[in-house]
DNA sequence: ACTTAGCACTCGGCCGAGGGGAGTGCTAAT
DNA sequence: ATTAGCACTCCCCTCGGCCGAGTGCTAAGT
């Protein structure tokens, strides 16, 4: 596709910034005079038709302005935009809504800090199980028959089914017991823990097998449906949009919102390795609910492996250039905060 | 407020059940014919007024149909309406899904079938801490000189800040620790464990005062900011009701679904202690946000005591009916899971 | 005294016409 | 290659008129 050179591209790049402000179709003489072009309205009709013709802009009905294509954001978005930088007291502000936190909040209160800043609603998955580092695993006891099991990764404290005994446990053989299986398990990615590690895991204790098998059924289970946890902030800013005003445009894409998975798929949760921000936008996305919706995503690392990913969604016709950086700043200081434990 | 006697109320009745259905202002005629009503409609359009006068019903404007007002539905959901039984097969299903839980997933489950079945926004404020029972406390050991402490309750396993201490702890001494508190700490509600009962709890291990005093630290700004895990599910349905095709009507409700603590309030989670399914119509609502919605809420309990609340936001155009009984019977389903941990 | 038939009236919603305005595409001149 | 000029297109808004649903009132009927 032919590279667009100078003046064209200016004048797709007025077009978009254009457009991104007002929501209006974006006319030949407003373009001119709005962004100081030294050429006539008529030349930028010339080129508006070109770059229409190319596919970089539609127009609504004829005899209208412009808007921006998918394309013509994509070209925007990947050789045009200038990014802002986050400004120092935005920076102040979310850095200390996150050191506030506990361990367990962390990703909920950035997911509510991308959606404030940004405007639109915000989607934070946290971390992809598999790859979830074992800190320590725990049997509480409930009965002297049973425990439930908590386990708390790098990222994350979840508990899980409850295990049943063969015989009575009591409570200091429960703290052996989880004494010596955390030791043996700690710090390995929770996917290595298949049966056969576990197996191996505790020799000796034979006559905890049965625990064993059950916590390696649940760590299992967990890891396959791997429900990963995911906060979605700042849905009703999608309505405040001019673009969602009709509540029928708006709700398939609150509906995809809503499905925790669907909208971690959004982000790219699995091709998530690269890093840097991801955009897709319109049709890019793989829902086609999210046509008329751009997602910026990153991932991010704590202690340099890949953990989560984050990101926002709103109308394709957002401030790329904000929105890019505060994704991008977002992904970082989450990954610091979680680090810190 | 006059006790309104049979044929009027009856035709109140009717009024409702039909805009309840049709979302249009109600005419006499209409009423008359769709519900077979053996009298002439000038006669029901005489009754219109005075039901409009004394408040139970509103015209739009002259010379349109009739419409309930809150007084109207709080009337009808007093002394009219009747329970819709759920059927078996919704029973069968809501139990099946909720059966299949894990602890920590039962309140996500239950708010999203709430919101499935009753096509309305759903909210599920977990457990209100103060009186939520301490059952076990462990001490994760993180460093030598940290640790995170994970409480578990009857109704939900919680991580706090992490703790310091003031000399090397070995994960032995942690576990030890832990068995030490949890002992002494189980089985007592939240609100009991003030500095003072804390203190008392282990006087001879003096030197593990300052844990205790972060323990309790921690646990009173739990209770004291009281962040009610709130589930709101189903915010998307909101949109399909006709009242709120304009967005900017419907954007101020979700605004407020989306604040966890203020969809909790709204379910009425401190007035909670009565039973049965409570019904909040329009500016009933202390969020004037919510005035064009309504709120079916109940308490939940496990174990006998009032653990939670659940409920609906819908328009105030709602079935009733089956959206109390649809509400009673998850919460009592809610209550029962919980109550099998 | 209540009910009902009849009727004039009111109001929202739905055309269809018409004017204004923004913006285009084309052509011809620079 | 650029630009001024111009006719044309189409949206949007408004206005008037019409239709229909529904009312309130009055007068007659039971």
């Amino acid at each position: 596709m032919g590279q667009l050179e100078g003046r064209r591209r200016q004048i797709l790049r007025v077009v978009i910034d254009d457009y991104i402000v007002t929501a209006e179709p974006v006319g030949s003489e407003a373009a001119r005079q709005r962004h100081g072009l030294e050429i006539s309205s008529a030349t930028v009709r010339n080129e508006m038709a070109a770059l229409e013709e190319l596919g970089y802009l539609h127009q609504p009905h004829h005899s209208a302005g412009r808007v921006p294509t998918d394309q013509g954001y994509r070209v925007y978005v990947d050789s045009m935009v200038a990014e802002e930088q986050v400004s120092p007291s935005e920076r102040l502000r979310i850095r200390r809504t996150l050191a506030a936190t506990e361990f367990d909040q962390a990703v909920e209160q950035a997911a509510r800090a991308l959606a404030v800043v940004t405007e639109c609603a915000s989607v934070v998955a946290s971390p992809k199980l598999p790859q979830q580092v074992v800190r320590h695993l725990h049997l509480i006891p409930l009965t002297l028959r049973r425990a439930m099991a908590v386990i708390m990764t790098d990222a994350e404290v979840f508990e899980g089914k409850t295990v049943e005994f063969e015989q009575p446990v009591s409570a200091e053989e429960c703290d052996r017991l989880s004494q010596e299986i955390s030791r043996r398990i700690a710090g390995r990615p929770l996917s290595d823990l298949t049966d056969r590690v576990l197996a191996t895991v505790i020799g000796e204790a034979a006559h905890y097998q049965r625990v064993l098998d059950q916590i390696g059924r649940l760590l299992r289970e967990r890891i396959q449906r791997s429900p990963a946890r995911v906060h979605t902030e700042g849905q009703a800013n999608i309505l405040k949009q001019p673009e969602f005003q009709d509540a029928r445009r708006a709700q398939p894409v609150l509906s995809v919102l809503e499905q925790g998975e669907a909208a971690a798929e959004l982000l790219g949760d699995d091709a998530g390795e690269e890093r840097g921000v991801r955009v897709t936008i319109g049709a890019e996305n793989r829902r086609d609910e999210m046509k008329d919706c751009a997602v910026v995503a990153a991932t991010y690392y704590v202690a340099d492996r890949p953990t989560g990913v984050l990101g926002i969604v709103g109308p394709t016709r957002m401030r790329y250039g904000r929105v890019i950086s505060l994704v991008r700043f977002l992904a970082d200081s989450l990954g610091d905060t979680l680090e810190q434990f």
